[in-house]
DNA sequence: TCTGTTCAGTTGCGTTTTGCAAGTAATGTT
DNA sequence: AACATTACTTGCAAAACGCAACTGAACAGA
């Protein structure tokens, strides 16, 4: 089932791909908070159901922004993984953090103020190197 | 009919705003394609549904990111404009644009390659600003 | 080995959203 | 007066979503 995009404007073909409720939180629990399998995603505060979370999995997969690993001590669970085409959307997901930290708060007053925005506002580029970097280091402490 | 957030993320609840097929493709047609009225959105080469345009419109309205003009010397013809809010969305577009660019071409290899990518990468701060400020330059230009 | 539990899904079903086509009302044009 | 244009609304079928319950394979403890 190939993807068919509207037409040949890069934007509106990044939102074919990601114009979802779900699609950039799935992408931002693994980046941010660190979440790999299907029972974190699940348990996350965002509360996903089960059959939309498979379904994104599996298309998201499709696409190439994330891997599906088996681990060889452990054949119940799996691991999901960013790639780096997963990776690239860093600086998308730190932009729309930064929009929301500005202006989101009249409709959202309880919007979470811990994230260091303006420490992200002053150097952007440095801290999408921090994100993925950490993320790559992260990773690479389990074998597959 | 308030708008409901799933929770306290920044990037979640952008994402329940923006989260979809269509807003963020109708706020690109505003700041890069310079379109104003219904009519300019309906006839876009993404070819919005009618109904799905007066809602989105409407809801994208209610959250500030764009506001309805009425002309004075055409009653017939609205103009919908970007607000600060919307305009403050210009980074996120452009870094899907980005991303696009180099993370799509494998999935749609008919993606548009007359934008100036590699400059908006080299600056993309003021990349940012020019945006904006042309589109406030163009607004400026009619009386409401 | 039997029992229970955990993990990663699948299935069923009612609700909501979307997409398409057609219609309408107010305004403007000839 | 007749027609066209603009900004919608309505109706309806199809797709996507959300919730709850269920399954099946893999381990864990007794």
């Amino acid at each position: 089932m190939a993807h068919s995009f509207r037409c040949d404007c890069p934007i509106t073909s990044a939102l074919d791909v990601l114009g979802d409720k779900w699609t950039l939180v799935i992408v931002k629990q693994m980046l941010i908070d660190g979440k790999k399998t299907f029972k974190e995603f699940v348990e996350a505060e965002e509360a996903i159901a089960t059959n939309i979370l498979t379904d994104r999995l599996k298309k998201i997969e499709e696409k190439g922004i994330i891997k599906r690993l088996s681990l060889p001590e452990n054949k119940k669970s799996k691991h999901y993984h960013l790639t780096e085409k997963g990776l690239g959307l860093t600086p998308v997901i730190l932009e729309m953090a930064i929009w929301s930290d500005g202006n989101l708060r009249d409709l959202h007053p309880d919007l979470s103020t811990e994230n260091p925005i303006e420490y992200i506002k002053l150097n952007k580029a440095s801290f999408v190197s921090i994100l993925q970097e950490r993320y790559k280091e992260r990773i690479s402490q389990t074998q597959y």
